[in-house]
RNA sequence: GGUCCCAUCGUCUAGCGGUUAGGACGCUGCCCUCUCACGGCGGUAACAGGGGUUCGAAUCCCCUUGGGACUACCA
């Protein structure tokens, strides 16, 4: 494996025709994570050639995205750069110039069929049971029409060689047969380029070394090729990577079938680190057991060849997993900032110093961020006040005269214990409902050493008479 | 239908001719324990099937089966 071409330079090339979801942001990761490798650039090329499918702030989102895992391209729509422009759209004159070339060379030729013939021909090849090819209606004489009439460009499969492939840096050998390639659309009728075209043509500009993508472009790889071919133009390694497949079903991983986007992980309070760790292991691994990667690992163990070639399920147990191991050992001073935004609103009447006090509570039991609120709320406000219990005028005179430490508390608790000639597990229970308004949460003691004397007191006595 | 890809526990995966098939998530038993968690120690569970090749196959080849992708003037 030519891993060692370099200057490396891969891209990720979305189309902003909606979210950006988990299985399009691994693609990404990858790509970025072989740039890093390699001391190479990571790309964003926005594929909004089809103008039908657009949807408006996708691309704001996809870049809000990389900035928020992470992986911000060093040249792209946003951060500009010597191949620019990095937006299809904006590069029709290019396209034109070199669909002028191929149509000079023979390459490519128009075709003026209707969709409604294309569509019959279809059908009867259905019916025959055969693939569908377009059957060169245009390229016999006498079937051209006048060069105004909308027409599309087309790419014509050469007869020779037979077959054309090429080695996969993660498949292997791959050929295909020309006989079962169909001529293409290269320019469509409104003059915007297919994504066959403009990726072969923005590719080699853009001096891409290496193409990682999905592999659903597997198929499509030979036309790409034979486009390189027809340009003379050398071909850029390629890598397909596995799918990612969606936690219901065997398939594609898409929005339909509940697939989140990046946002909605980060607004749930999964860590960036954790999603790229996440990510990275859904489709490689570096063999060893190591489970959970910082990404300074990542970067450089990442190599093509340890990337899978089998579909990966997106488990979401196993992303939440690793983020709550990763909450809990985050240092504090960190996951007070971290958690800021999570907060419930209360919070903000509270210094720095209480906040961690309960963030250190909870730490070992927070999954994801936004569970924040749920788990804190009674540090911050009191709960509505429980049934009143005989117990409690016992319970506030033995923690009446206590200096709330946790040690203080405990002996007296304990010690109150004994008097009531009680269990632990009951009269606890009945401390942490009556000030908490919780059947669980942190310890007793360094709860109650949290919310100290004044709190403690006031919630007790709220639940008598 | 056609072309192509893929195949180890439910899931993510290790394995690249010789292992009691390993780890992790999940589930679960025990311990710790004031609840919930955390942590510790166990358990559950896989080479899709059939042919070859080989002294020896999860590993190599073929077939079958299963799953998936593509088959647009979408990417």
């Amino acid at each position: 494996m030519s891993s060692t071409k370099t200057p490396v330079r891969v891209r990720f090339a979305p189309s902003p025709t909606g979210h950006l979801h988990v299985g399009g942001i691994r693609s990404a990761l990858f790509n970025w994570l072989w740039a890093r490798h390699n001391d190479g650039k990571f790309i964003l090329r926005l594929e909004d050639t089809d103008r039908k499918r657009l949807v408006e702030g996708a691309a704001d989102q996809i870049y809000a995205s990389h900035d928020a895992l992470g992986i911000t391209p060093d040249e792209g729509p946003v951060q500009g750069g010597p191949y620019g422009p990095y937006i299809q759209s904006e590069r029709l004159e290019i396209y034109a110039r070199y669909a002028t070339q191929l149509l000079e060379s023979g390459a490519l030729y128009p075709c003026w069929c209707t969709p409604e013939r294309l569509d019959g021909l279809r059908q009867e090849a259905q019916k025959a049971g055969t693939a569908f090819k377009y059957d060169r209606y245009c390229l016999k004489p006498g079937n051209q029409l006048a060069e105004a009439e909308p027409h599309v460009l087309r790419f014509r499969i050469p007869e020779v060689p037979e077959s054309i492939g090429w080695d996969d840096a993660v498949r292997g050998r791959l050929d295909f047969k020309l006989a079962d390639l169909d001529d293409f659309v290269a320019i469509k009728a409104d003059n915007f380029p297919t994504y066959h075209f403009a990726n072969v043509v923005d590719d080699h500009l853009m001096k891409i070394s290496h193409v990682l993508r999905a592999d659903e472009w597997l198929p499509s790889t030979p036309k790409h090729l034979l486009l390189f071919q027809a340009f003379d133009w050398e071909p850029p390694t390629y890598a397909h990577l596995p799918a990612v497949l969606g936690p219901g079903g065997g398939k594609k991983l898409s929005k339909r079938d509940g697939a989140q986007s990046v946002q909605e992980y980060l607004d749930e309070g999964y860590l960036p680190e954790a999603l790229r760790s996440f990510l990275a292991s859904l489709g490689w691994n570096d063999g060893t057991t190591q489970e959970v990667y910082t990404t300074p690992e990542l970067i450089g163990r990442f190599t093509l060849d340890r990337v899978q070639k089998s579909p990966a399920k997106f488990d979401k147990e196993r992303l939440t997993w690793m983020n709550g191991l990763l909450i809990r050992q985050m240092p504090l001073d960190e996951l007070l900032e971290r958690s800021r935004a999570f907060l419930p609103p209360e919070a903000k009447h509270y210094d720095a110093q209480y906040l961690k006090a309960v963030l250190r509570l909870v730490q070992e039991r927070l999954k994801f961020l936004s569970e924040l609120p749920e788990l804190t709320e009674f540090f911050f406000a009191d709960p509505a006040s429980a049934e009143p219990h005989e117990w409690l005028p016992q319970i506030i005179a033995a923690l009446e005269p206590s200096d709330f430490t946790e040690a203080d508390l405990e002996t007296r608790l304990r010690a109150l214990t004994t008097e009531l000639d009680t269990k632990p597990g009951l009269l606890f229970g009945l401390i942490r409902h009556a000030v908490t308004g919780r059947t669980a949460a942190p310890g007793l003691f360094e709860t109650l050493h949290v919310l100290g004397h004044g709190t403690t007191l006031r919630r007790l006595r709220n639940n008598q008479f």
